[in-house]
DNA sequence: TTCAAAAACTAACAACTGTTAGTTTTAGTT
DNA sequence: AACTAAAACTAACAGTTGTTAGTTTTTGAA
């Protein structure tokens, strides 16, 4: 039984990332924070040291989940599109299961300041992977041989916004839902 | 010759976007812009009326003007593919002239107070005409019919996000970035 | 050169910010 | 019942926030 149960400071985080996605970190206070969590702000710092402290731990959580499933990917042994696949499955199931904290990864990056170039230094090597994935299947003849740079660009932006789609849609199929997203990023919508 | 003068006005609120991008609405401040803009915070509001005004500016003329192009673009008797080859300059010229406007736009709306409500009803209408444009296309046969909802939101995703790709491409050729994103948006990426 | 408008300045305000120190309450274990 | 650790509280701090009021300087036309 691996049920863990969820510590304070857990819930204090929770409840963040979800003012930060709201919001954004600069607004929320922590007064915000505290009022909803039932509390009084001075309470916090029984659990957390800072604010500082929540968003680094919110964004560099999920900035290492990414890196570990695209280190996952690189040595699969897929093809092109199959690893493409798998991008997509990992963003999907990281978005649907960390809806707020993607938004502040996505949109409160900037505030952070310790952990900032560690950060970007995960983001750079995740871009990498990516562009090396596609390369691989422009050089085997899968993909078409023309800007790659925007091929890279469209499909990434789609999937680092799937935070701001997923919550819309009502009781989704994710396994369906990332077939479908399959589908249009590489095959388009015409006919 | 209408080579109009930027007002100081103007420039307060060209140069308070650009601070926007950086950092996000709440995170700056009043002695930031005037710092930026080399004078002391109380004289900015021998210009401006407020902060607020100041975001209020920069979103709403920008969502305006997506909505004219729209507007022009659902009147234009093009077929779908037509409609959706401009609806693609229309963000890439609006983006590349407005990058700074549109990270406001994108990110900060929900700062707004007494517009919000107006602006949320212009991206309401947005989406309902690209939304109408898709599933024509879908009737005519230029579209696969499966999950239009799905599309809109690749396309319209990474359409929204050219704001952050654009300015890192130097020397860019808007007329051919917009042929090759039209490319991949419609056909994809396989070959 | 005079004069008015535009645009800057200084000083200050009340409210809000993240955070600390020290104290009291709550809840579970012996 | 007594004790302990977790978690809440009150009070306060020093700094920052958007903004106002009143004053001085800059600028350009008459």
């Amino acid at each position: 039984m691996n049920t863990k149960v969820e510590t304070r400071k857990e819930e204090i985080i929770r409840v963040a990332a979800r003012l930060f996605k709201q919001k954004g970190y600069s607004a929320v206070t922590m007064r915000d924070l505290a009022a909803e969590m039932g509390i009084k702000a001075a309470s916090l710092y029984n659990h957390i040291n800072s604010k500082q402290d929540i968003l680094d731990t919110i964004i560099v959580s999920l900035a290492e989940a990414f890196t570990q499933g695209m280190q996952k990917i690189q040595s699969s042994g897929y093809d092109c599109f199959g690893k493409l696949e798998q991008i997509i499955e990992l963003h999907v199931e990281l978005s649907s299961q960390n809806i707020y904290g993607m938004a502040a990864l996505n949109n409160d990056w900037m505030h952070l300041t310790k952990k900032q170039d560690y950060y970007k230094q995960l983001r750079s090597n995740y871009e990498e992977d990516f562009r090396s994935i596609l390369e691989e299947g422009i050089k085997s003849g899968e993909i078409v041989n023309e800007k790659p740079e925007v091929m890279m660009f469209s499909i990434l932006t789609t999937l680092r916004s799937l935070y701001l789609w997923i919550p819309k849609r009502e009781d989704i199929d994710l396994k369906e839902f990332s077939a479908t997203l399959n589908q249009i990023l590489i095959k388009g919508i015409s006919l």
